[in-house]
RNA sequence: GGGCGAAUGGCGGAACUGGUAGACGCGCACGACUCAAAAUCGUGUUUCGCAAGAAGUGAGAGUUCGAUUCUCUCUUCGCCCA
């Protein structure tokens, strides 16, 4: 037998895809669409293997959903704006495009020798200006719609490097870059307004039906829908506020309110512009990160107003008047009323201040009073010491009573709030999309016409400075409006943004005028299948789900709601990391073994080397595996056929050598069951059929493509080995032709979207001997079935004693008749009552016994 | 602290709406081929037991003729939010 030479047959098809354009989609209304997507990569240098197991995923997708007869959209492309770029750039004196179009070059290729049925003629890059114009586009229309705006906010600023942080480069509290502490500091930064579709986000949410359930409840649970109460607190002897309002979700412990605690920026603030201690403590305050968590381990610090405001239910309590750190100006209205009893952050609060301290929720098996003392209570129970809420179930029922109340009263409103935060897109980086937006001499905003758009990044220039490179650019930053000369905004946007549309760009990527043609986005949106990393969950998918919202606000034309109907989160691909006697990371071919148990260094084989756990691939713990190298030794059909095999798809899977090397083994047994069957095929044989192969193989069509539709390709591996078992033992019974290459060739068909080259060359092969349907999703015969054997297990008692192959349907007479006969089963009923009997029909039948 | 999810042989994992637990692969053992090894092929492989048989899906209960699957309590781990 000659050995399969996978490097001639895989480039052979590839050229042959190639040439053919065979993975061109064009719009054609008389077929079913299908779009299906994986989430597009970041140009980092080369593949690693989460992009193998992402794009193989998306591939089989595709491969099989063509086959069924869809006319199939799936392209790539490079999400190349980013940081990454322009830090690499920086530290190598390269240009960021050039450093960004070699890697693009690298990636592309190696994806290629994947053989990935991807429609290259699609291929879009969000660092050219032929896709970040559309962009710039884009965002005037959402300013037109006053769905962008700019304002003044705080941002996580490194003083050192004398730029803005996202929140996940602060760790600790420091620069991720320059180690130095991060700061707060006011810029005026640029918006999108995503809260004004909260609620359309969240409710959005319900219909994606093809969504897995953590990905929803974390989308939900960012949003943060929570009911409450808006409430006015009166000042008391304070002509400048007369009051207060506040936000709560408990307006029903208002009773035991020990104070109110305003943020920094609250308008009352105006009255303590000249007191030194409050811009101390304010100085003190923009210290502290900006993201929730480092506000809620921060220190709870406040500042005495020494203002007192009234309680609403009762004139006469008085409570001070704090700011506070923990409060920011973005929740609520910026103003909390504090329940010291009931939530902890707050009893911390009243204890560091000695404020007073009255619980009005207890238990509801409590006698007596709550004694609070540095625990608050949190749980529901008991409304007390509260006059008209006293006795009312908390919180169920005493929040909707105490709203009523305060309705009524006229002291507020039911309100919804959200935790949802306006999406801040301006970055002070230079290797982003520019906003299109120009400041006239009077700093007032000005629009860049269309006839100066596209406005284009700078070339070739100093990267080297402080903060953004973009500012230096005097001659770039030089624009003439209407006349005016004006100066372009330096700030480019978030690459977000960037990602937010592109699968729109997809559907008519070379689309000149705007960025997308509707008749195409009509016919091809929603994205069918969008496959990604968990990473995404809430970022990128809820950025996404906004924009197609913003489009189609004020926008009859523009039909999309939900850019995904389905979505699927792929797991990592891991992989033992090591480490040598200094505790540095070792890379798994700098590290071998002969038993499995015991590693040495290569370099000392005296050397030991300490493993550790298996985890997600990183090139900072050099746990990597080298796609491209893997797919030179073993190749591509092989790779795919292992990173799908030994885990389902959305959990982690566990990379090993033994692995690999089974799937490419597994592709040499196949090329030998080939040859065989090959060899076995006699044409001048009468054509007839052969049961036992046409029952196996027809109801394998039915496993697989059950299996197929619910994504678990690891038991479509397994089920193909199973093929493999019994044709290989069926090949030594005399068997006819013409069945077995009609099943044979089903088979291979039901191959070719995890082997796609090994299958092709099989199929053509096969071709050349009999006419075959090789373009065709097989599809089921039902006259297998009927005629089909099953297995039925005898019970007694519920205890397995027996299991007989009989014929399907037979009746529940000849079963008795069956089981009076058989000397082994009457073993356990000849002396003995039957009581009870339950049968399932061609499962189970299950006597029960006295 | 809250939310979501998971736990099955030596390992990765199968088991459709409650109906043969351990498919399939890896590893391991033995055998064949070989001077020998690798590769390849064959047989076996949950545990206890010579066997008949019994026990068994993180622990404990419950519902049921029957539970990996449903309910409750607990333990451990993972992810997200804080």
């Amino acid at each position: 037998m000659n050995r399969y030479n996978f490097n001639i047959v895989e480039k052979k098809w590839q050229e042959y895809w190639n040439k053919n354009n065979f993975f061109k989609t064009k719009l054609d209304k008389t077929k079913k669409k299908f779009y299906c997507l994986e989430m597009f990569p970041y140009p980092s240098g080369k593949i690693h293997m989460g992009h193998v197991r992402n794009y193989t995923i998306g591939d089989v997708l595709a491969r099989y959903k063509k086959l069924k007869g869809f006319n199939v959209l799936h392209p790539m492309g490079w999400d190349s704006f980013g940081m990454p770029a322009e830090n690499a750039a920086r530290s190598n004196n390269l240009d960021p495009k050039e450093w960004t179009e070699k890697n693009i070059s690298v990636m592309k290729s190696q994806l290629k020798k994947l053989g990935l049925s991807i429609d290259w003629a699609r291929e879009i890059s969000t660092c050219k200006s032929d896709y970040y114009k559309h962009q710039q586009k884009f965002f005037l229309e959402l300013y037109e719609k006053k769905l962008v705006y700019r304002k003044e906010n705080y941002v996580n600023w490194d003083p050192l490097d004398q730029t803005v942080l996202a929140n996940e480069q602060v760790i600790d509290g420091k620069g991720w870059r320059s180690g130095a502490v991060v700061e707060r500091k006011k810029l005026n930064q640029w918006f999108f307004n995503i809260k004004k579709f909260s609620e359309d986000l969240l409710s959005g949410l319900e219909k994606l039906d093809n969504w897995p359930n953590k990905v929803k409840v974390m989308q939900k649970n960012w949003i943060g829908k929570s009911f409450g109460c808006e409430i006015d607190f009166k000042l008391d002897k304070c002509d400048e506020f007369k009051e207060i309002k506040i936000f709560t979700t408990r307006p029903d412990t208002l009773f035991g309110c020990s104070f109110l605690a305003l943020s920094v920026d609250h308008p009352l603030s105006k009255l303590f512009k000249d007191d030194t201690n409050f811009q101390k403590f304010k100085k003190e305050c923009t210290k502290m990160g900006t993201t929730e968590e480092a506000i809620a381990q921060a220190e709870k610090l406040g500042f005495n107003t020494h203002l007192f405001a009234i309680n609403p239910f009762d004139e006469k309590i008085k409570v001070p008047v704090f700011f506070a750190n923990f409060v920011l100006m973005d929740y609520g209205f910026g103003a909390i009323f504090g329940s010291a009893g009931h939530d902890q952050r707050d009893l911390d609060f009243a204890r560091k201040y000695k404020l007073d301290v009255l619980p009005v929720v207890k238990p509801f098996d409590h006698d007596g009073d709550l004694i609070v003392k540095d625990k608050a209570y949190t749980g529901p129970g008991v409304i007390y010491n509260s006059k008209f809420l006293n006795g009312k179930k908390a919180p169920e029922e005493s929040v909707l009573e105490a709203i009523k109340v305060i309705e009524k009263k006229n002291l507020g409103a039911k309100k919804i709030n959200f935790r949802l935060k306006d999406w801040g897109i301006s970055r002070q980086r230079y290797w982003g999309c520019p906003i299109p937006i120009a400041y006239d001499k009077s700093n007032s905003i000005v629009k860049v016409p269309d006839s100066l758009l596209p406005i284009k990044l700078p070339e070739n220039i100093n990267l080297n400075t402080k903060g953004n490179p973009l500012d230096h650019q005097e001659e770039w930053k030089k624009v003439e409006i209407n006349g005016q000369i004006c100066e372009l905004e330096t700030d480019t946007l978030d690459t977000f943004v960037d990602s937010s549309w592109y699968f729109l760009r997809f559907c008519s990527p070379q689309n000149e005028t705007y960025g997308f043609n509707i008749e195409e986005i009509n016919y091809w949106m929603p994205v069918d299948q969008y496959i990604g990393g968990v990473e995404h969950a809430i970022l990128h998918l809820l950025y996404s789900r906004f924009f197609m919202k913003a489009l189609n606000y004020k926008n009859s034309k523009f039909k999309i709601t939900e850019p995904f109907e389905g979505l699927f989160t792929q797991g990592m691909v891991c992989h033992e990391t090591y480490k040598d006697i200094n505790n540095n990371w070792l890379s798994p071919d700098e590290v071998f073994s002969d038993d499995g148990e015991k590693f040495f260094k290569r370099t000392n084989k005296d050397e030991a080397v300490k493993r550790g756990p298996s985890e997600s691939m990183s090139k900072s713990k050099k746990n990597t595996i080298d796609p491209e190298e893997m797919i030179e030794n073993y190749g591509a059909d092989a790779v795919r056929l292992f990173i799908m095999s030994d885990s389902p798809p959305e959990k982690d899977v566990q990379w090993s050598t033994e692995g690999m090397e089974g799937s490419y083994k597994f592709i040499q047994k196949l090329w030998g069951l080939h040859t065989n069957i090959m060899k076995k095929i006699d044409l001048n044989e009468k054509d007839s059929v052969n049961e036992n192969i046409s029952n196996f193989t027809n109801s394998l069509i039915e496993k697989i493509s059950n299996n197929i539709e619910n994504f678990r390709y690891n038991v479509i591996i397994a089920n193909f080995y199973e093929m493999y078992n019994f044709i290989s033992k069926e090949l030594n019974t005399s068997i006819n032709s013409a069945s077995l290459v009609l099943s044979y060739s089903k088979i291979l068909v039901m191959l070719s979207p995890f082997a796609p080259h090994f299958s092709s060359e099989c199929l053509s092969e096969l071709s050349k001997f009999k006419k075959i349907e090789k373009d065709i999703w097989p599809v089921t015969n039902e006259n297998y079935l009927k005629n089909e054997k099953i297995n039925l297990v005898i019970q007694i008692n519920g205890r397995k004693r027996d299991v007989w192959k009989i014929k399907k349907d037979t009746s529940e007479e000849s079963i008795m008749k069956m089981i009076n006969e058989n000397k082994k089963i009457n073993v356990y009923i000849h002396d003995k009552k039957i009581i009870k009997k339950i049968l399932v029909p061609n499962k189970i039948i299950n006597l029960i016994v006295k």
